[in-house]
DNA sequence: CAATGACATATCAAGTCGATATATAGTTTC
DNA sequence: GAAACTATATATCGACTTGATATGTCATTG
C-alpha cells in the first residue's frame, strides 16, 4: 500500500497531537521538521488538510473564544484543525510501525521529529534499519563507480567521490546515535540495577554535547 | 525567466553534444550525471524530447545503417535524437552563463558535468558563485538555530546539527576544488614561464586521488 | 486614512514520479 | 522449434507537488 501522502499525512496529525493548530502555523513547524528533506508548500498543505478532514483523521474547531491557540495575534479567520480519536490512534499505529518505509529519507527525517514520545525498542529497530538502507545505498554507489571506472572525467569523479564521502558521514553518524541509544539502556539498566542494590548511582558520560567549530 | 525545465533541458543538450543518441541510453547517462540530485524518469525524459523537438534544438536523425549508435544491439526500433545548429548554441550559451541560478543545486551539478568543456574562467566564477550560495544557506540554518534555541528536542537538535555539519563539509568540498583550480591556473603560468625561460618544467602534486577506505 | 506589509487561505498551470501498457529482439528451456 | 522469459525501448496516465498568483484581513506608519 503506502500513498505518496503518508509521510506528509503523519507528519501533519504527530504536530497536531500537540494541540490544535491552524494551516500557517503548522506549515512553519512542518518545515522545521521536513525541511532538510522537502520543501512545504500550501499547495501541498490545504490539500493535505482537506483530505485528512474528508477521512476523519482530524476536524476543524470553533473559535468561539479561543484565541490563544497559536500564540500570536489573530490576523484573519484562521481555521483550526484538531485530531479526532481516529487521528490520534492513526498517527500511534504509524509511529510504533518500523518495517522497510520507515528507512526511507523522509520516514525517517518525520520519524525522528517524533523520537522523543517513541518507544525505546522501536527507535532502535528504525535507527538500525536506516543505517542498512544507508549501508545498500553506499555499495551501491560504490560498485557503481567500479562499473565506470575507465577514463572517467576529473570533474565527475570529484562529484562521485564526494557523494561517497557524504553516504559514509551519513552512516556513522547513525552509528553514533545508535550508540548513545544503546548507552542510554544500558545506562538505565545498570542505574536501576545500581538502585536497586545500593543507594548511589552513578551516571557518566551523559550527553557529550561536542561542540565542533 | 528561467523555466522550471532550463536545466534537464540543457543538460539533454549537453549530452547530446557528444553525439545523437536514444531516449533509453540519454537515460543511463541523465541519472549518472543527475543522479544523486534528482530521480529522472521517462515519464520526465520523453516529454523533454517532444520539446526539444518542437523547438527546434533536437531532431530525429534516419536510422539507415546506423546501427553502431549507443553501442549495444538494437532490439526494439529506437529514435534516435541529434543536436540541430541551434541545439549547440543554445547549449554554448547556457554553459558560459555564471548568473545566480547557476549556482543552484541542480544547476550546479549539471554544469558540474561539462566542466571539462568550460573555460577555466567560467568554471571559477560558478564554483565561488557556488559557494557563496552554501555560506548563505549555512548561515541561514545556524541562525534558524539561534531562534529556537530555548527548549530543543535531544533529537531535532543532533538532526540539526549533523544538517549543519553537511553543510559545512559541502562548502570545504568546495573550497578544495577553488584552490585546485587557482593551483591548476598558478601551474599554467608558472609552466609557461618556466618554458619560455628554460626547458624543464616541474609539474608537481597533481592528483592525488585520496583513496580511503 | 491610504499605503504598506505581515498574516492566512486557496487555486491553477506546468511539470514530476511511479506504475503501467505496449512492443520487439535475444535467450533459455523443454 | 516454439513457448516462456528477460532486457530493451517508447509512451501515457493518475496522483501529486511546486511556484506563482489571487484574494482577503488586520496592524502600523507616514
Amino acid at each position: 500500500m503506502a500513498k505518496r501522502t503518508d509521510v506528509l499525512d503523519h507528519t501533519v496529525l504527530g504536530v497536531l497531537s500537540d494541540g490544535p493548530l491552524h494551516g500557517y502555523e503548522l506549515r512553519k513547524r512542518l518545515t522545521a521538521i521536513l525541511g532538510p528533506f522537502r520543501a512545504l508548500s500550501f499547495g501541498s498543505l490545504y490539500p493535505c488538510l482537506h483530505r485528512l478532514t474528508d477521512a476523519g483523521l482530524i476536524e476543524q474547531i470553533d473559535m468561539v473564544d479561543r484565541d490563544d491557540i497559536a500564540g500570536v495575534a489573530t490576523r484573519r479567520a484562521r481555521i483550526v484543525y484538531a485530531l479526532t480519536p481516529e487521528g490520534k490512534e492513526s498517527f500511534t499505529a504509524w509511529v510504533a510501525d518500523t518495517g522497510p518505509e520507515a528507512w526511507e529519507d523522509e520516514a525517517f527525517a518525520a520519524r525522528l521529529a517524533f523520537f522523543s514520545r517513541t518507544e525505546a525498542a522501536v527507535r532502535l529497530r528504525i535507527l538500525e534499519g536506516r543505517r542498512t538502507r544507508l549501508e545498500e545505498r553506499l555499495s551501491a554507489l560504490q560498485s557503481s563507480i567500479d562499473r565506470t571506472n575507465e577514463r572517467m572525467d576529473v570533474y565527475a569523479e570529484r562529484l562521485q567521490r564526494h557523494g561517497i564521502e557524504g553516504a559514509e558521514r551519513e552512516v556513522s553518524w547513525l552509528e553514533e546515535l545508535i550508540a548513545t541509544e544503546r548507552g542510554t539502556r544500558a545506562e538505565r539498566k545498570q542505574a536501576r540495577a545500581v538502585r536497586k542494590s545500593a543507594k548511589k548511582s552513578a551516571r557518566k558520560s551523559a550527553t557529550k554535547r561536542g561542540k565542533q567549530l
